[in-house]
DNA sequence: TAGTCTATTGAACATGTGTTCAGCAATCAG
DNA sequence: CTGATTGCTGAACACATGTTCAATAGACTA
């Protein structure tokens, strides 16, 4: 009935199983355009079974991308993490064995689609949790408008993570990239700015940031 | 010879010309997987001609990228603007007309490729001297490394606009993106929370900043 | 051992896409 | 008007890719 049969290379995995990890593989490093055969070739299997276990290349996309939120959501609840804004995707990346997942999400998020979306959400939503612990226990500047800041850092740090990430490598060979050193290097780079940006600021004056409030301040009373 | 023609429709460019223009449109709006056909399309032309006079889409898309990375260098002499480091995409999406190079340089820079990382250096480079000129007239904070001061702020501000266009629009049917439009929804949603970070900052102690400063200070008397 | 069932194959099909090429029409020289 | 040059067409070709399906192999039941 069920095929989980303990194969030759050591992998015990379902071909269903298989050609989905496989997928998530390949779409990480090619992108979603990578051919079914590709994924077949990784999967070691026939291009036809893909279609049969998961009826189209869509399906086959949709599978991964369940797995993935399914993988991210026990990630979540076992650990209570979310120590920065981008603790989240930092513990994918010191873990070796996550680094096809660390990748698909990537190229979501640089895709767009549900996933992307739903997935840059729920770093938002962790992110306005974790600045408002922060800001209770004083270490975090209060915001006129909290979502938004959260948001804003979220977008910030994670579009540019994936700039660099884009700008950087081309396509890499055949192999993927080792996110665990492109978060080192990220490190270095760009630590000592960033911290120096968020304690120190970037305007030594407060003309701009109040010219703003009192601009908004007066298109709402326009609005009474 | 030449057959700058005018036509019935108001245009008076080559066909070479008219193709590549239509090719830009193109490819911003719908990625560099469009069809030649549907450029042909576009440009009220035949597949073959697209071909016959760029060799290949490849030659096409060559000739796209130095076309923008020319009217850019034309925008970047004659207004001696780059007030901030977006000023160089807002300039673009100020104006109506340049809407198609704004999606296509955008759509370079979610790509990766040469052009895209040859405009991100550049957009870099004009950071930092702005920056430069406001830490000289006292407006803009002094930093540490300047340099990858100017990259983290371009990474961050171009990323995160990168980002919420890729994860709110789709697709958005057949029509290309009111990129002033976006610009502006961008300004309202997160004007406040950047000021608000750039004026005063996030964190409210010195010790991150501090610990790290202290811990590279230490690997640096290590290599001597 | 024979039979059945199901996972799996791989060749074939339909479609889409980049590219080619023989020919057409329009312009211009004589 | 004739001939020629040239920009241009659109049908055809080669190939890649998603998908289908008849045939196969391998495991389990009796």
């Amino acid at each position: 009935m069920c095929s989980a049969i303990r194969r030759d290379d050591g992998s015990d995995l379902t071909a269903r199983a298989r050609i989905r990890d496989a997928a998530i593989v390949c779409f990480g490093r090619h992108g979603f355009d990578v051919t079914v055969r590709a994924i077949a070739d990784q999967a070691e299997v026939s291009p036809g079974l893909v279609i049969h276990h998961f009826g189209s290349k869509a399906g086959l996309q949709r599978a991964c991308d369940d797995h993935v939120v399914g993988l991210v959501g026990a990630l979540k609840t076992e650990s209570v993490t979310a120590h920065d804004d981008q603790g989240f995707l930092r513990q994918l990346a010191s873990m070796e064995e996550y680094a096809p997942y660390l990748a698909y999400i990537l190229r979501a998020l640089q895709t767009g689609g549900p996933l992307g979306a739903s997935l840059f959400e729920r770093m938002v939503a962790d992110a306005e949790l974790y600045l408002a612990a922060g800001e209770a226990e004083g270490t975090i500047r209060p915001s006129r408008d909290p979502a938004r800041r959260a948001r804003w850092l979220v977008a910030g740090s994670l579009g540019s993570i994936l700039m660099l990430v884009t700008l950087d490598q081309g396509d890499q060979g055949d192999q993927g990239i080792d996110f665990a050193e492109v978060f080192r290097e990220w490190e270095a780079e760009y630590m000592l700015p960033a911290l120096e940006l968020y304690t120190e600021g970037l305007l030594t004056e407060r003309t701009l940031l109040d010219a703003y409030l009192q601009h908004t301040e007066e298109h709402s009373e326009e609005a009474d």
